[in-house]
DNA sequence: GATAATGTTCTGATTTGTCGATAATAAATT
DNA sequence: AATTTATTATCGACAAATCAGAACATTATC
């Protein structure tokens, strides 16, 4: 497991764990993601992906106890560990210098 | 070709070559990618990913003049469609909106 | 012709993304 | 209390993106 960076995917839902903070859960996941990215994906990648994250130590899980609503399976929560958020971080002022300079320099674009 | 999405790198390759208009070909973003994002790629890897953004119009290309200091092929220079650059706004757009609730619900992590 | 700089194109390996099928759990229904 | 149904998690396989190394082509300078 080589273990340093973040997918494409995998930084989405990553930050769509830590926008969903405390109550990120597969599902939950996938909806955001749909409404607020315009990604669609089926709910197992969403898991595929979480489990990557975990392995990474960029998350961490726990099962929450039944809830008063229909039946289930206990949801299992995800939250951002401190690494994951530091990994988030970097990316995005790294970024953020890049597109600083892009729209810059191209000025009629933007 | 699957979805419409930009790959990590993709985006990355696209920001850059934004950012080094009008001087982006290969090997000049390959450096700037290894010091500006500490993101070590090796050179075919860039060719690749340059001619999957050409294919999704995210790019286009132009072969450099009779200009060079030293030898060697013409440089082929690329630069972002506007198609490319509405790819790229709307990505951080809607990554931004996630940063913002995030940091807004984990305080104590920022 | 030799050398240096740049670009192209293969081939194979590893990581990341995708999805269908199935198992597990618990409320609702009968 | 057995069955159905809603909800969620897990598994296994495959596809696409990325990584890495190497052989080879092109063009200008020496």
């Amino acid at each position: 497991m080589k273990g340093d960076h973040l997918g494409e995917l995998e930084e989405l839902v990553l930050l769509t764990v830590g926008s969903l903070y405390p109550k990120a859960y597969a599902p939950a996941i996938k909806k955001s993601l749909a409404e607020k990215m315009d990604r669609k994906v089926v709910i197992s990648s969403i898991h595929t992906v979480l489990n990557r994250l975990e392995n990474k130590q960029f998350v961490q899980s726990s099962f929450g106890e039944t809830t008063p609503e229909r039946g289930g399976k206990r949801k299992r929560y995800f939250e951002v560990t401190p690494q994951g958020f530091k990994a988030l971080e970097v990316l995005k002022s790294r970024r953020d210098a890049l597109w600083g300079n892009m729209v810059h320099l191209m000025p009629k674009l933007s």
